[in-house]
DNA sequence: ACTGAAATTCTTGTCGACAAATAAAATACA
DNA sequence: TGTATTTTATTTGTCGACAAGAATTTCAGT
């Protein structure tokens, strides 16, 4: 007699249900996998992850509390719209943290926090040389959020990354747009922030913060004027 | 034949279950009702509400998604520990939304928040005329939440909420002692503030916010310094 | 054909049960 | 007596089932 396999599908390993569905569904909410108002299934999720709705449900809480997706009780839930009309407060939150960070880098940062930035600043120009877009977007947030992390603050980091993951979703509907010259401006000032960080000036540090940001809310700005002017033709 | 109360129980409307839970578990967190540290027992929360653990298990990975219960993955589950060596962080990000918040309301106050904010100023001047410690740590809180709702900034009212959270649950570890004669200066601070925010005057409202904020953390520092020699002693 | 009520289908919130993982207790052994 | 190992008990993560609401469809009456 032949030994049949009794365990044919990879079977999860116990209390890792919750962590993987959260971490899948969450990607794919921000690559716009499943664009905002997308209905969310529990049943179709649970069918499609081979396992019972519990698991999904804590998931979808999750999500629920960091805001991607929006729950009517007892009626459906959706990813969540991005809210346009009030962008700017949107854009007042990030040139914040982007500032505050980065002054928290530079005063607080060790040795090994600027070899993680510097990587992925690497990765932020391979990005730019290749002209991949998307690319482009995630190691931009990744290549920041590794800032706040080298300044040690928390409540900031949670934040900033909120902010970053929205972000990241902005710009997804907009990344055909995103392949002109100004990148390569990008990669420039970020050498020039880890200069600063590098050498602990937190004055200079804010302010060149504030002009990167100032310059990266100006280009989304411009994105969406463009794209607002259509919504007025529809 | 009598008739039978076929429902003694209250009974709970559906869907419900997980909101009664998680607001009463919050509070009694902020409370300290259920100090840090303490171990939270599914089945017997289950008892206590008389519903099954899938709804408290809901409001429990809310909790946690705030920060405010730590869960270890397969083990036990407990009230979140108050972070007293990274304190000064807590403090930054406390100052730093003091202030954004009070300008933001400075800026886009209606007539209406104003009343809100003037409510919750009389709460808090009536604590400190009756020397309720409890009190004034609550509505100081509501108080400060109220401008902050009045700057109309969700990114900003989030964070600082949970701040402020974070902030009640730290002095109620002390409030015996902050009955001397410092909280009369803050409700004149508070009116002072009030003021700046009705005439728009946003410079001087950051100064005075910032002035403000920098007071209670010194108070809160000096009342942890107190403690912290004693703890020194044991 | 159109409006409103009744019935049906679908989805969600909750439940009780079970099994895996861990902690605690009991036992064996040096 | 102290340590290692097995046994038991407790607690957590997951499951399938069921019932309440809401959405949809069916049907009746004008």
């Amino acid at each position: 007699m032949t030994d049949i396999d009794t365990s044919p599908i990879p079977e999860r390993k116990r209390g890792s249900g919750v962590k993987v569905v959260y971490d899948l569904l969450r990607d794919e909410i921000l690559d716009l996998v499943l664009p905002p108002g997308s209905p969310i299934d529990e049943v179709q999720l649970a069918e499609r992850f081979k396992m019972s709705r519990t698991p999904i449900r804590e998931a979808l809480v999750r999500l629920a509390g960091e805001g991607l997706i929006d729950t009517l009780p007892n009626r459906s839930t959706m990813v969540a719209n991005i809210d346009f009309l009030n962008m700017h407060t949107f854009f007042d939150a990030l040139v914040l943290m982007y500032r505050v960070t980065t002054k928290l880098a530079a005063q607080y940062h060790r040795a090994d926090d600027l070899k993680v930035i510097r990587a992925h600043q690497a990765e932020f120009a391979a990005a730019v040389q290749a002209q991949d877009a998307l690319a482009m977007i995630a190691t931009n947030a990744s290549f920041h959020s590794a800032i706040a992390e080298a300044g040690r603050n928390p409540y900031f980091t949670g934040l900033f990354n909120r902010l970053l993951d929205e972000g990241r979703r902005m710009l997804r509907l907009y990344y055909q747009s995103y392949d002109d010259r100004l990148p390569q401006r990008f990669v420039e000032e970020h050498d020039d922030i880890i200069a600063v960080i590098a050498r602990r000036d937190v004055e200079e540090a804010d302010r060149l913060a504030r002009l990167h940001a100032e310059q990266i809310v100006h280009q989304i700005q411009k994105l969406f004027a463009r794209e607002d002017r259509l919504d007025l033709m529809l």
